[in-house]
DNA sequence: ACGTTTTTTGCAACTAAGTTGCAATATAAA
DNA sequence: TTTATATTGCAACTTAGTTGCAAAAAACGT
């Protein structure tokens, strides 16, 4: 069995050749992916349908986590595995947009800052997008 | 003149009958409306494209602001008025998400809090979701 | 007040993202 | 290897949002 179909196990997703093939190109990839990324880089021999089903199945399994960007289009990146599992999901954490590029990225070393809410407001859980200019564009300037 | 009328002039708007009832709706409600919601409290005597378009006005002339929440549905809020003008839009603030009404509210008391990002990259904006229970929701439950 | 210029609106058509139901197929488990 | 269960493909659909163009409405100068 290969590393990926033992993270798919480790995650109770059955094996498949899309899962297997969708899971390899979230690992070799450096930002989060839409689900036309996906389609392109899958090329044509599977299903729109198919894909968006297993990015669901993903979610919800805590393999990925899901981002959406100002324009309304949802994003996926793999989870921190150590920290996110079947039961719950645990490596919240903010998101990098480039403007520039457009790739956003998850930013591991930034801790979520605290905030305090108005009287009567409950928290729940934050979320992060911060835009602006990432390394390589930065540097390609 | 009105008020209202007045604050189109201001924003280099031009007057007319949707402007007038679409701006009237924002200054009613406590959250941000989507296109479904205005559409829905204009009555079916204005066609959808003017709404986006007008939206889309409002957005450009500094009236108004966009949050997209997670399902990836546009929200809209009045700006700060004082604030926010044709040149430059100035009220940066966290939004509040409670997951039980579904409504995001604007929280101007809430401060940005300062981001250190690792090194090079460059800061542009910062964008602030809370999720949580909001103070009517809380009470009710 | 009147005609002209410039914006705005409505309509129709279209795109892109995402969902659902159902039958066929593939995976896991006995 | 058979059976039970989950996954896939297909077709159809929904919802959000956009574009082009002609008609209608504002604004502006006289």
């Amino acid at each position: 069995m290969t590393l990926l179909e033992q993270t798919l196990h480790q995650h109770q997703i059955r094996v498949t050749a899309v899962r297997r093939l969708i899971l390899s190109i979230f690992s070799r990839a450096g930002f989060a992916l839409s689900h036309a990324d996906i389609e392109r880089q899958l090329g044509h021999d599977y299903d729109r349908v198919t894909i968006y089903r297993t990015l669901r199945t993903f979610l919800e399994k805590g393999l990925i986590h899901k981002v959406t960007d100002d324009a309304g289009v949802a994003r996926y990146a793999l989870c921190d595995l150590q920290k996110c599992n079947v039961e719950s999901h645990a490596d919240e954490h903010v998101h990098f947009k480039c403007v520039h590029c457009g790739h956003i990225f998850c930013l591991n070393s930034v801790d979520l800052p605290p905030l305090h809410l108005p009287e009567g407001y409950v928290w729940y859980a934050t979320t992060i997008i911060v835009d602006g200019l990432c390394k390589t564009c930065k540097e390609g300037l």
